[in-house]
DNA sequence: GTGAAAGCGCTAACAC
DNA sequence: GTGTTAGCGCTTTCAC
């Protein structure tokens, strides 16, 4: 690699000191009062060698790298995709770059990777988490580091976050359901168990359910580890069915759960909705056009990152995360199809 | 941000040098015949005082990040989200990290972000590009600066790349559309035409129908403009449907590009496949579980990410790019759904 | 076996 | 006003 033009190449070709031509680069030279022509002696110079400053010392020198991290269980989630290129605009926008981690689930990886990333001197992380507790991002917040959690939330933290109206949504699915007067329910969700977004959805589902005096028996909590969403909830499905067990409607928990529920209903032979109706969390385009089309719970993605990254920049222009906890909480909105309407 | 613990603070405590220390925690303290117990003491303070490496630093003086950059078209497509999920568990596995960038297709934008990216010092790039010709990475390889080209290639590129039998692809497609007994044909492309997949793509088609004496008039070969793919589909759909110009199958030229037609077909009552049949380039899991369901030719996404990862991995140790170019092309396969079939 | 010194490229703080 | 010196945290070379 052609070795680059460096700071000191051209101090010394000018017979001047480093110092001054840093002035100069960063527009300082002014308000240091360096006579207007060094200054045009140096900036010529420095088109003749084209000179470019190495971002990187200069990051080294001023401990400011311009690079965020985002971290999520799988950026090749739709969900996770449309806000991790929403966050890459808005980075780029302002002069960031964005280091982007997938955690499958794992709270180890998730660690060894927020350390790699601080280690790397990231100014700041976006993260939806996978622990069970805010311990760890507390002492991130302690520490000073800026930092916001989306998505998930936990309780007793003291990060930034920013969220959506899980409990909501799941109130929207559970009363839209009712109305259509279906009467028996399956949740199929995800474990661990812990996860926040999770745990509120089947909350506000089951609260609702139990107001119309509803409950959901044991047998129709379908909790799939993320590793084997598919496959599990294959054999679940096939043998309700075997059963003659299946509920009349089933609500899913991400959209990742609604298409794997799909398409083994569909491989089952089951009718959507005239069998089983099925409504979702979290709306991605394809449920527009899929057979049937599928009713969903929609998240405002493009305010999530907004707001996420708002957030950040406040807390990193602040030059530490904010005393105060700030919470963004966002609405969701129902949209209803084909999949959850009673034949 | 409680000051960290440096090198130096470990030395001064132990009353050696820093040099030492820094042998000892890069295991190259036997090779210099540090004595045990010596290098017991370090490790032993290093606990102790809970040191941890400052990696920028190190990344500094040893001129290796251990971060590569991805660059594509847009990372929330379907296609570019895979790739982008594989390249980042190689990397992973690998010690790197992954910085990703979208273009939109934009040529000025991409270039600006392989520049900031290597001002960040990656240590080498993986892109599909936006641009029309293999100038600007001809420099790059000259420049020894570690770098694959995936997807998309140019002509007379001395870079290393992978990429797709798209011209085989494309003719499996014409092939099965010919065999079902359609007669006239349009393609759904994307403009800028210079991009090499969508141009490859065509003239397998077209190549592919000429064998069998068939042409495709220009009103029937669609380009899109990226940034409005929806909005202008739907024009020109509307518009051939209106004069009762539809040919019997569309061949769309990628994921995006085909659910978007699914999407305008369907609101103006076109029936598929009966009136219009449809098969796409690029196979994405939701093509199962459309109303039609939709023939696609699937593309190796894991292996794209797997050669490309290899490859510049192999350039990174080098210490340069490779001299011999290195040229990947992985076969494709056909899908055959409800979409495609003459009824 | 171990240490001292130089220096990566840059900028903040401090002289003259 | 106009400059320079010191040093960020680390590794590497070479001297003892």
């Amino acid at each position: 690699m052609a070795k680059r033009v460096s700071i000191s190449d051209i101090a010394e070709s000018l017979g001047v000191s480093k110092a001054l031509v840093s002035l100069v680069i960063n527009d300082k030279a002014d308000a240091h009062g360096i006579s207007a022509e060094t200054q045009k002696r140096v900036r010529d110079k420095i088109r003749e060698l084209n000179y470019q400053p190495d971002l990187f010392a200069r990051s080294f020198r001023v401990g400011k790298t311009n690079t965020i991290g985002l971290i999520v269980s799988d950026i090749s989630n739709r969900f996770y995709a449309r806000i991790a290129r929403d966050i890459e605009d808005h980075a780029w926008n302002n002069g960031y770059t964005v280091i982007i981690c997938s955690t499958d689930e794992n709270v180890e990886k998730e660690m060894k990777q927020i350390k790699l990333l601080r280690d790397r001197k990231i100014d700041g992380l976006i993260i939806s988490s996978s622990q069970d507790n805010s311990d760890y991002f507390n002492k991130l917040s302690e520490a000073g580091f800026p930092h916001v959690l989306i998505d998930r939330r936990f309780d007793d933290m003291q990060s930034a976050n920013v969220s959506v109206d899980n409990y909501g949504g799941a109130r929207l699915a559970a009363e839209h359901l009712l109305k259509q007067g279906f009467s028996s329910f399956a949740v199929v969700a995800l474990s661990p168990d812990h996860i926040s977004t999770i745990r509120e959805r089947i909350k506000g589902f089951t609260d609702t359910l139990g107001k119309a005096n509803v409950q959901i028996p044991p047998c129709w909590l379908i909790s799939l580890p993320f590793d084997r969403i598919d496959k599990e909830l294959d054999n679940r499905l096939q043998s309700l069915h075997r059963q003659g067990q299946l509920p009349e409607a089933i609500f899913t928990l991400n959209n990742n759960l609604t298409s794997s529920c799909l398409k083994h209903l569909t491989k089952l032979s089951v009718n959507i909705p005239e069998d089983v109706a099925v409504i979702g969390f979290d709306d991605i385009m394809y449920f527009e056009h899929t057979h049937p089309s599928v009713s969903a719970i929609g998240q405002p993605t493009d305010r999530i990152s907004e707001e996420a990254f708002k957030l950040l920049l406040q807390q990193i222009n602040n030059g530490k995360a904010d005393g105060r906890q700030r919470s963004v909480v966002l609405p969701v909105d129902i949209i209803i199809r084909e999949s959850s309407i009673k034949h």
